[in-house]
DNA sequence: CGAAATGTTGACCAAGTTCAATAAGCGTGG
DNA sequence: CCACGCTTATTGAACTTGGTCAACATTTCG
C-alpha cells in the first residue's frame, strides 16, 4: 500500500486519474514536503525544476516587474497542481501563504511518468484548461473593473474558494458568510493591481455601509452576500 | 490523402502530433471554415458547442462586464487552438480582427477523438500550458504596470508575435521594425486595459520622441526597439 | 463627394496613489 | 502576564495619472 492510499486529495487532485498499481509507481518518484508560511518552493525564472500537488494550505503564484512591483497571477488550494511541466522556465513564483504540505515530483521524472500515462495527462489538461479561464476571468477584473468592483469580487471569490476550509455558511443566514483570509491586506493589494492603503479604505466603507464585518485583521464576516454581488460589476 | 497534407499550420498546430492515418480520421470530424473580419466564432458564455484550429487571420479572445466595457484576454494567430475543450461554457467570446481561416470540429466530436489519441491530448496540454504562462505574465502588465509601459509592452509583443506574418526586420537596421497592427486604437485600449484617448496620446507620445513613426492608422515603424524595451518596465 | 466611423487633441475631473502620521496587533523576553 | 518594539493596518491630505467629455481631424466607404 503507498503511502497516496492515505492521502487526503487523492480523490481530487489529477492523481484521481490513476489505479492503485499506477499511483504505486508515481508515489516512488515523489515526496511529500511541508513548507512554512512565507516559504518559497518555486522562483520566478528558475529553471522548472519541480512540479507538485497541493495537499495542505493555500500558496500564491506571483511575478515582479524589474523595480519590484509584484502581481499575485494565481492562488492554489489543496488538490490543485503547481509548477511548469514539459519545460521551459517558471514565469512565476510560489510562496506559501499559510503553512503548507505538497506532494513534489522532479520535473523531469514527473514528464516522464506523465507521458505514459495519458489519463493523468488528460486530467492535467482539464485541470490547466480551467485554470486558463479562471485566470482569464481575472484579466477582466484587472484592466476594468474599479476598485470598489475588484473588493467585491474578491471577496465573493474567496468565499467561494474557501468553502469547506476557511468558510462557514450558516444555513440560516444564507445571505451571510464567514471567511478567514489567507492574506495580508498588502497580499489582496496584490491580487487586485491596488496598493494597500486602497485596500484598507475598500474594507473600511463596506464596514461602514453594514456589507461586512472585521472581527480582526484575517476574519471577514460576509452581511450581504447579495450586495456584494451587485458591486461586484 | 486528406485535405490535412495542404494545411499550412499542419505542422506547427496540435495535429502535428499526428500520423497521416489518424490525421484523415480527425479531417474527417473537421471542416475548414471563413470567417471575415469582426465576425464571432463562439460567444461569451455560450456552452462550448465548438473548438478550431486557427490557420489564417488573428483572433480576439474577450470578456465583457454587464456594463459593457470590453478586455480582450488572449489573441490567437495561425496554429493557435480556439475553444474550451472537456465541457463547460465559454467563459469568452472568440471574434476575428483580420479575415481569417479556422479548421472547426464540434466539441464532442473532438473530445471524444482527442480521448483516443494522447498525443494530441499532449500537444493541447503544451500548447495551453504556455497560454497560461502568457496569461499570467498579461496579468502583470494589467494590475501593475503605467499606460506608457503597458504601450512599450504590447508593441514588443505585437512584434514578436507577429513576426512573419506582420513584422518585418531589416538585417541592416536591427533595432528597428515594422508592422502593421491587427488592431484599432480601441482594441488596443481593450488589451491594455486603458481608453482609447489614452492610447492614443501614448501612440503621439512615442512618435514626437522619435521612437516610433505612425505611417498609417494601423502601421507601426519602430524606430528604437531598445527604448521601448527600456520603457516597458 | 458626403456621411459615418475612427482617431487625435485639449481642458477638466476623479479615482486611486503617494507620503506621512497614527493606531492596532503580535511576539519576545523580562 | 505585561511591557516593549516591530510589523501590519488605518486614516488623512496632497498630488498624479489616466479617464471623461467635447471639439475637431482624418480616413474609409458607399
Amino acid at each position: 500500500m503507498s503511502s497516496c492510499d492515505l492521502c487526503v486529495v487523492r480523490n481530487r487532485a489529477i492523481c484521481a486519474a490513476l489505479d492503485s498499481k499506477e499511483l504505486e509507481a508515481l508515489n516512488a518518484i515523489g515526496r511529500t514536503r511541508n513548507i512554512t508560511s512565507g516559504e518559497s518552493l518555486i522562483w520566478e525564472g528558475e529553471d522548472s525544476v519541480l512540479v507538485a500537488n497541493v495537499i495542505e494550505g493555500v500558496l500564491k503564484l506571483s511575478t515582479n516587474t524589474e523595480d519590484g512591483r509584484e502581481q499575485i497571477v494565481g492562488v492554489v488550494y489543496p488538490s490543485d497542481f503547481i509548477g511548469r511541466p514539459f519545460g521551459g522556465k517558471s514565469g512565476h513564483g510560489v510562496t506559501a501563504l499559510t503553512d503548507a504540505k505538497v506532494c513534489v515530483f522532479s520535473r523531469r521524472d514527473f514528464d516522464a511518468f506523465s507521458r505514459e500515462h495519458p489519463k493523468l495527462e488528460h486530467k492535467l489538461l482539464e485541470r490547466t484548461l480551467g485554470e486558463l479561464d479562471r485566470t482569464r476571468r481575472w484579466m477582466l477584473l484587472l484592466g476594468r473593473k474599479s476598485a470598489s468592483e475588484k473588493m467585491a469580487s474578491f471577496l465573493i471569490e474567496m468565499s467561494e474558494r474557501l468553502t469547506g476550509s476557511g468558510c462557514k455558511v450558516d444555513a440560516d443566514k444564507p445571505n451571510q458568510r464567514h471567511l478567514v483570509l489567507p492574506f495580508s491586506r498588502q497580499q489582496i493589494a496584490d491580487v487586485l493591481g491596488l496598493t494597500i492603503e486602497t485596500v484598507s479604505r475598500q474594507f473600511t466603507r463596506l464596514k461602514n455601509e453594514g456589507v461586512i464585518d472585521l472581527p480582526s485583521r484575517r476574519d471577514v464576516t460576509i452581511l450581504d452576500y447579495q450586495a456584494l454581488v451587485a458591486e461586484a460589476g
